[in-house]
DNA sequence: TTAGATGCAAACGGTTTGCAAACCA
DNA sequence: TGGTTTGCAAACCGTTTGCATCTAA
């Protein structure tokens, strides 16, 4: 059963603004409020999302910050099932992988060693090196009413 | 060890022109001339190489021949690592698993029911049902320099 | 004081769309 | 013939960039 699976969902997101400030970035009003409102999402957001819901900062900056964040290592780029593609905070730091809710977009962490693990058994039946890897769980959370309200 | 993986190097990509017939398409120039040249491709492709390749063919034509493809389940949409995006022949009809070579973009399939093991392991442990999932592996296939003389 | 950050608007790359002309069945 | 498909160009979407202005440190 449960051997080395750790789900992030209880884990709270590190201050982005130490993120920024550990980065040499400056603290500015438009920073921050990208920051607080990104410490309250659960769920994946895109640029254009987190533009409108922010009239007063220019999207030129929410697509600056969230680059910022991204090369931190504060957020990840994910894909969802469409080919499209939607930001998330990380909580965890190391590489991990996420689920998506296919409703309402939630996300959510999860480290797994048994995947890890297959992916080094694959390893020895593929032609060449393995590299990197990416592994993306669309899920439907059950939870998505008190979200999204669908 | 080699229990389930199978490689499909070696399969040859079903006829693309009967892909078109049997969806009720037409048969006509432009689309023969991109179906040819498909079935010739090892390496992902982008719309944009292919359209190159086919200066007689309007961009366009080879966007909407490259949707018609993907809903008939024909070519997969896959992601490189740095977040765009090839196309890439489906030899294999069923779900699998895409290897993208870093160095030349060489794309290869595999079916390891390993993988779809650990998923269905995995659903266990992760709240909410999995409805979907997406693993690309990538490597570096040790064959570049035949293919992209790098 | 000044390097860094902002907002705007224009540029960008990849993709889709409207439309009249060309084409296959 | 008539419905499909084509090519072009313009529109589109998400993202980046140039630049003058503003601001945190």
């Amino acid at each position: 059963m449960s051997e080395s699976i750790s789900m992030a969902s209880e884990a709270p997101s590190p201050s982005l603004l130490e993120v920024l400030e550990s980065g040499g970035h400056r603290s500015t009003a438009p920073r921050r409020a990208i920051a607080s409102l990104l410490e309250k999402k659960q769920e994946g957001f895109s640029a254009d999302a987190l533009s409108d819901e922010l009239p007063s900062v220019g999207r030129a900056t929410v697509y600056r910050t969230i680059n910022l964040f991204l090369e931190a290592g504060a957020i990840c780029k994910l894909a969802t099932m469409n080919g499209s593609h939607i930001y998330s905070i990380c909580g965890v730091g190391h590489h991990h992988h996420h689920t998506v809710c296919v409703e309402c977009g939630a996300v959510d962490e999860f480290r797994a060693d048994a995947v890890e693990r297959l992916i080094s058994e694959l390893s020895a039946e593929i032609p060449g090196e393995i590299v990197s890897h990416r592994l993306e769980l669309f899920v439907n959370c059950h939870s998505c009413p008190e979200i999204a309200g669908g």
